[in-house]
DNA sequence: CATTCGTGAAGACGAAT
DNA sequence: ATTCGATTTCACGAATG
């Protein structure tokens, strides 16, 4: 008969090369991209970075099946069996698979006629995959999904969710009249805002394949639609990785950590309406100046991606606010 | 000399109409 | 769809060290 293999049947048996070079990549406590607190994901198996989201080594847990019977009586009713499900895959990850070689499952090769029937076979089996118009879409969104997510280096849990927002925003039906790839790449900016590991609409848009625009539209409407309910990010987000790419002190993070905190709980209001970014390069700024550890205005400019000008603002601002900046 | 400061005009954005 | 208000950017020269 056919030859219908289970989709990504993960290795049982590793072998010693496998495991030795598994051992050797042993856990760091910073990540080498920009010194960020590695966080390990347990569900997924990622040592990644809580800052700039670098993924240090990935799938260190088998993800493959469970052979253990999990009852009592040693039935397999309750075995576990196949690969795990996964919101990555439009079908999540359940479906079958036919070859494309002419063979059958002794790798013997098929007859012409069997061959035929197999084309058929093949036609049929793909369109049930892809046929419906919502599946074909959601193909290509997740493939898009997972490129702009490896782009901005995301961590893997985060693309899940954007997968989630875009699922939802198809079964809603909310994708008339808007590409895919501005759904995508919203979903993408709601994920990564959602777990705290914020993107600017600047950076999305340099990954994504439309305009801001559309963008921004699909932004609104998804999240009205959906009653998504995100907060502005916090400046807090953003430091980290303003520090590692400004190869700070630790001393200067914390410097600069403090007085971004210590400004928003005395002047709560006083945060609103201005860019976080901004907050954060002046706060970097700032906190640099105070752990002896300068870097200019156009530097920290530089790698937030904003002027001078207003790190220079925002520092003033915060100068006045907190008179416990002063003096080191 | 490099860095910081200050400014006015112009653009971009969100909210309101 | 347009208007309005606040914010950011740009470009520049002055001040500071």
């Amino acid at each position: 008969m056919s030859k219908i293999t289970q989709r990504e049947r993960s290795p049982r048996e590793r072998t010693d090369e496998d495991q030795q070079t598994n051992e050797q990549a042993s856990p760091t406590e910073t990540c080498p991209e920009c010194d960020g607190n590695l966080v390990h994901d347990e569900k997924h198996g990622d040592t990644a970075c809580s800052s700039c989201g670098y993924v240090v080594s990935s799938d260190e847990i088998d993800h493959g099946p469970d052979w253990r019977s999990m009852s009592d009586d040693g039935s397999w009713g309750e075995s576990r069996v196949g690969s795990p499900r996964t919101k990555m895959l439009h079908d999540d990850g359940v479906s079958s698979q036919i070859d494309w070689r002419n063979k059958d499952a002794y790798g013997n090769t098929l007859s012409t006629k069997q061959r035929q029937k197999m084309q058929r076979l093949r036609k049929w089996h793909t369109r049930t995959q892809t046929n419906q118009a919502g599946d074909r879409n959601l193909k290509q969104a997740l493939t898009e999904i997972d490129r702009m997510s490896s782009a901005l280096g995301l961590p893997e849990s985060t693309r899940e969710t954007a997968s989630v927002v875009y699922r939802r925003a198809l079964s809603e039906d909310l994708l008339r009249g808007r590409s895919i790839e501005s759904i995508s790449t919203a979903a993408v900016y709601v994920a990564a805002r959602q777990a705290s590991v914020p993107r600017t609409l600047d950076e999305i848009t340099t990954v994504s394949r439309v305009e801001r625009l559309p963008i921004t539209r699909s932004y609104r409407y998804i999240t009205r639609e959906l009653n998504l309910e995100i907060a502005p990010p916090s400046p807090l987000d953003y430091l980290p990785r303003l520090v590692s790419e400004l190869d700070l002190t630790d001393d200067a993070e914390f410097e600069s950590r403090n007085i971004l905190t210590t400004t928003a709980e005395n002047h709560e209001s006083y945060l609103g309406g201005k860019n976080p970014v901004g907050l954060a390069a002046a706060a970097v700024y700032a906190g640099s100046l105070l752990a002896n550890d300068k870097v200019t205005q156009a530097e920290v400019g530089e790698a937030a991606d904003i002027t001078e000008v207003t790190i220079r603002n925002r520092y003033q601002e915060l100068m006045e606010l907190g008179a416990n900046v002063k003096s080191p």
